[in-house]
DNA sequence: TATGAATGAGCCTTCATTCAT
DNA sequence: CATGAATGAAGGCTCATTCAT
């Protein structure tokens, strides 16, 4: 699920990666990415060497999660491609997105990682992908304008999480929020 | 303009104290607010006693740092208020807003900054008031649904600061995607 | 012998944590407890962060060390309890504990030391019902008035380390100031 | 009283000097000798710089101090020395000055401040005239023991001093340690 | 491989002392 | 002379990273 490492390795180093990186999403959410690599080894359960075995550095540890998390993302935009309705989809998965990161500042955090110089741009690939194609359905079904591009999309998405995130948006004013990012999309331009 | 000081001072540590905040507003700027008061002293050119005998504290720092800055929108939204074309003078702040942050992280670096308890909803009040005075005028010109309120205002900008930040908008990005918001605050809702 | 630590250490950290309280015994002897940590460490043969690995704060150091100090008093007592001769035992203790602390000031140094909060009053009870013990053996030897209490003999044997160390008491005012103190406990009062 | 000057000074300046030691005194015996001199300013009314012209070091600041309240004890004893009963005005000005510690830790301070290298021995000299005096007139009235020197009874008075203010003596405890002191000093030794 | 102790650069802050105003 | 701002050397402590066990 979360981040597959390089090459194989035995069953209890396996275990131990995957309980880091679960650690390190508790962790990095609770406190952001200031938090010392010995409170992500003491919540994982094991001694700090071991994270430095597993994760090089503290940045690859931050890399190795964000392209876990991201991959969830990539996966739930995905299932609403295959599944969900076409005139909502997009705004279903903005919806939710903002949902998760108002109760877990992670996913933010790591783009907001001053000290980590993790090419964002590059590694947010695939999850654009999955939103142009969210988008494009939205378009064809006539729920949103068709000038609208993928990269203003992908602009709202993180303005409304960070936004979601140092705001402590309340779900009401989640809701209202979004709705006229939603409208903005679907109306015609101003 | 930016952040008096309490007392009256001499006129060298006037002098000091506004080439702290300006060094302090260029090093934040570039390295986030993790970085170190020496490389502040560094820039102002002072020794680091002067910084802390100016603000006793990191923390004293920056919360100067953003009481200027604040200022500053404050004084720029007011002037909208007063001179600007009612049905787009929140539009315009929005647009200004962002270019500034774009350039300067400062501002938002300061709102994410974690480690700072400032009281940031208090401190953004005087901001929110003339936003919202903003607000007033674009509905009463009729350029600004009525059922848009304060906080959906203030989260977009947030978001959207955050999101220019972080996503490095182009000019084209920046006037496409605040181009939804506004037709979202101005079109029926979805 | 010296203060043992909470949990079981690995051999190697075991040598650093005796060579560090003795290091520290020795500058905190010479220079008093404002010697800085760095000079402990030093002494020690470690690098900074080793001391506070073993003792997170200055103040558990100098805890730490007392705690140790006060436990060698304790045993020095509880010798002469089981093997000296009653009638004399309170006196040797007194004689042998003045001699140390003219060669070592930290004892003293400790008890003076103004910014940490150790409960002396707490941590001196092992010591004191030692001392006690001593004080009701002379009494019923003879050797010392009944209405000797163990708080005044406390008071005289702080005293006699406090004046030795800041006094510089040769060995033949020590015996002198010691005599009087003996025969004020022998005798009648006046 | 306190610690004349060198040099003849101004009226406003000799005003400072005094207002400085009396503000020293205050603070060092509240905080003892590392508090910082802008305290002492402070608690002075006067700037740091003015500390600073006046006592161009904090050691030579604690040295005038210390020679003023050095100065008042030799008057106490003088007093005694003329207007005393013999028999006891040596166990008198054991108690005051006792007395006086506790409530005031500043003279007890200053012997053991660790930094400031006082000639003490030096500076104590008139003090010690002035006890072996009393202690003089007590052995001729026949109330204190002909073997006792004045050396041992300047130990027991520092002893009594420090211990005084490190074990904060009550009143009964007070009188009952000295009462040991002064007994042995009668008596026939052990 | 895991452990956890050791390292040491770096950070924030204090304070005696100097010096421009 | 007084003022109080500026200096800069420490000091206590943290934490990413290395390495002996």
């Amino acid at each position: 699920m979360s981040s597959e490492p390089d090459r194989p390795l035995r069953a209890d180093a396996l275990r131990n990666r995957r309980r880091l990186l679960l650690a390190a999403e508790e962790v990095f959410a609770e406190q952001g990415t200031q938090a010392s690599t010995e409170e992500v080894a003491r919540r994982a359960g094991v001694a700090v060497g071991t994270v430095f075995r597993h994760f090089p550095t503290k940045a690859d540890l931050l890399r190795a999660l964000m392209k876990g998390l991201l991959q969830q993302l990539v996966d739930d935009a995905d299932a609403l491609v295959a599944r969900g309705d076409p005139g909502t989809a997009l705004f279903e998965f903005f919806t939710r997105l903002v949902e998760r990161t108002t109760a877990n500042r992670t996913v933010v955090s790591l783009l907001a990682a001053e000290g980590i110089d993790v090419p964002i741009a590059g590694a947010l690939g695939p999850l654009t992908s999955a939103v142009q194609e969210l988008l494009r359905r939205g378009q064809r079904a006539g729920a949103i304008r068709a000038e609208v591009r993928t990269d203003e999309v992908m602009a709202l998405l993180v303005g409304a999480c960070q936004g979601a995130l140092y705001g402590g948006w309340s779900p009401d004013l989640r809701r209202r929020t979004l709705g006229i990012m939603f409208a903005g999309m679907t109306a015609p331009p101003v």
